[in-house]
Order: C-alpha cells, then sequence, then structure tokens
DNA sequence: CCTACCGATCGGTAGG
DNA sequence: CCTACCGATCGGTAGG
C-alpha cells in the first residue's frame, strides 16, 4: 500500500520533474528527493531511468485514452459547430488541466520523434480520423470548407492547443501583455487560446455565425 | 583563422546537437568530437558550457535580426494580401532554412522561460508590433477582421510554423500520410504548412479571395 | 526499501 | 590547442 503510494509518487515527481527540465536534466537523486526516499529505490519501483520514463509517458497517454471517448461523444452528437465546441474544449481541458502534459509531449517529440511517431499513431491517430471524416462529411454538406485538409487541420490545432498550453503558465510563452476591460484583466494564455480558438473556427466553416 | 573556424565549427555542431537532443542532453565531450578537437579546446573558446548555449542562442536571434528588415520591407509593401504572402514566405523560410532553429528555440522555451521571455522580447516583439500595427489598420479598412486579436494571432502563426518545421523533418510529427497526385507526392510537412497558411489567411481576411 | 558501492562520464582547471 | 587531472555526479548493482 505504502509501496504502491510510493510508486505513484514517484510517476507524479517523474513527471512534473521531466516536463520542467527534460530528461537529461532530470536525475534520479532529484527525483528520489522530491518523493523523500533514497535513490536506489526509485529503481527498484523501476528497472531503470528510461523504463521510468516510458511509464511517465504510457501514463499520459493513458489519460488521453480516458478523454477519447467524451471526445468521440462529443463528435456525434448535435451538429457541426456545437460538435467544433465541444472538441475544442475537451482538447484544450485536457491540456489545461495539467499544463505537464502538453510540456512532456512536446520534449518527448524532440527528443525521440520516431519512438514517439508509433506512440501517436496508436493514440491519436484513431481519433484524428474520426474527426477528419466528420470534416469530410461536413464538406459535402456545405458547412465545411472545401479547401480544409481535414487531417492537416485537425493537427494543426492540437499542436496549437499543445504549445499554448505548454508554455509559461504566466504568459503564452513568448509575450503577451495583459488586456484590460474595466476590473478584468484577460491574461496572455487566455488571449491566445481565445484568438486560436477564433481562427480554428473561422477557417473551418464556410458560414460565419463565429462572432 | 584556423581558431577562427573552429570557434565556429563548434558552434554549428553545438547548434546541430543541442537542437537534437537538448542541452543537457549534449556534452561537451560530444561536441569535442563532432568537430574533431579535443574537449578542453571547446572551453577554450567559449568560458563554460552555459556561455556556449548562451552563444548559439545569440547566433540564432542574430539571424532573426537579419530577416527582419526583409519582414518590415514586405510589410509595408503592396497591399493587405500580398503583404501576407511575403511574411509568411519570410517567417516559413527562416525556420525551412535551417530546421534546427525551430528545434532550439522550443527546446530553450521549454527550458528556460524566463530567460527566453527577455529574449524574445527584444528581438521578436518590435517586429510582432509593426505587424499588429498593421492589421489593426487592415481592421480599420475592413480588409481585416474585427475580431482578429492582432498580436495573439502573430503568436499563433508563429508557433504554428516553429511547430511544423520543428519536428521530424519527414513527416509533420505526428502523423501525415503522403497524399498523390498521379505521380506527385505532397510530403505531410508540405500538406501542414500548407494547411497553416490557409487556415491563417482565411481567419485573418475579412473577404475571401483565397482559393 | 535501505546502505554501500561501482565504473563511467560530467563540466571544468592547471599548466604548458 | 593539447595532456593530465580534479571532484562531483551520473545511472545502476550487490546484498540484505
Amino acid at each position: 500500500m505504502n509501496a504502491l503510494d510510493n510508486r505513484t509518487q514517484i510517476l507524479t515527481q517523474a513527471t512534473r520533474l521531466i516536463a520542467a527540465r527534460g530528461f537529461e536534466g532530470t536525475s534520479l537523486q532529484s527525483i528520489a528527493d522530491a518523493v523523500g526516499i533514497r535513490k536506489p529505490s526509485v529503481l527498484y519501483h523501476f528497472p531503470s531511468k528510461a523504463a521510468l520514463r516510458q511509464a511517465v509517458l504510457e501514463q499520459l497517454l493513458s489519460h488521453w485514452s480516458e478523454v477519447v471517448p467524451r471526445l468521440l461523444m462529443a463528435t456525434s452528437a448535435e451538429d457541426g459547430m456545437d460538435r467544433f465546441d465541444a472538441i475544442m474544449a475537451e482538447l484544450i481541458g485536457f491540456f489545461s488541466r495539467d499544463p505537464d502534459r502538453a510540456r512532456l509531449l512536446l520534449r518527448e517529440m524532440l527528443d525521440r520523434p520516431d519512438d514517439m511517431r508509433s506512440y501517436l499513431t496508436k493514440f491519436v491517430r484513431p481519433w484524428m480520423d474520426v474527426v477528419a471524416r466528420n470534416l469530410r462529411a461536413g464538406q459535402r454538406g456545405g458547412l465545411v470548407r472545401a479547401a480544409v485538409d481535414p487531417e492537416a487541420w485537425v493537427l494543426y490545432v492540437v499542436h496549437g492547443s499543445l504549445v499554448a498550453l505548454a508554455m509559461a503558465d504566466g504568459a503564452g510563452c513568448v509575450l503577451e501583455p495583459v488586456e484590460r476591460d474595466e476590473q478584468d484583466a484577460i491574461t496572455g494564455r487566455d488571449r491566445y487560446l481565445a484568438e486560436m480558438v477564433r481562427a480554428a473556427r473561422v477557417s473551418l466553416f464556410d458560414e460565419r455565425r463565429t462572432v
């Protein structure tokens, strides 16, 4: 019980540290310290540092697998515009719930592009295909612009969410000041996300019911 | 002369290796091996590994500074649509000319978000402001959609190019199969870029002269 | 899950 | 720009 709890703790801390400093920049010692155990104890739960990395990645992708059904439900409900909103909300929500996910994914794609390709083929591809199929149906119906490349569009939107939420919590990464409405201030990240959603919507639909 | 050549070689190889494996994943020894010199000789040209990192980053940003004038010229020429094409071409060209640039920037933004913010404020912000100002002028003229958030739009497009060109040369990273037109095959990256440009254009302009 | 320990490699220095 | 070398830390193992 305590052992299982420590295993979970190792995964949690490893995820956090690797997301922040990268895999090579994170030592087993620093993970052990964060958990409050000794370094060899980390290797009792995971046979090697590489195995720990794998476990961290698989946990992330398994969380994604939990989201997919909701995503597909959203996909098959209502008509085009509402689908769009539901899917975008799920996508952004997934990375917002834990920004480490976005950072970790970006790092893994940079560090091990070949290994990641097979993983993403397994976990992201099926969902992308479903959405793309719906987009093509929308194109036949005239709601979705004919010029849209469905798969490329999906990937572009996913990447946009990824980058937006991976970058420093405070700002949309590069730099976005705040914009004031009387007493309310809107963060750079929210500004970025709002513009991304707007651009995604306008680039997708032929009609303009968007604001 | 040979010393200067070696210094350049160190910068070149360090850029390549850090882009591929990250800063922490790149040892001074591996850089020395790539250049064909001994490890301490690297530290003769650069006082520390951190200083080498800095030099690599500054070289990248100075290349960016060379591109900016062309970008601004493109910005002040012709009318809205042509401006758009010229700026997009410069932006994509900058990262296409050397994909390590995109990977390196993404890594630095992940590794040192705070330090990067000040750098990007200095190097990217002025250019972003000019483009944003033009977008607002376009909004007053009715060419650019009123709902566009100029700064956020620019950032979104920059990030899109960054991710598109950072990911494995062969594919648009996650996964994009090829699409055939008789004998011609279009790579996943080109598909991604084409869709990104289309989406950027449509999300920007109120009229649709785009295909 | 710990203590004790391993060889390898890390960034960096001395001295020429 | 090299040889020779430094202490620190790396991932990982032995043995309990």
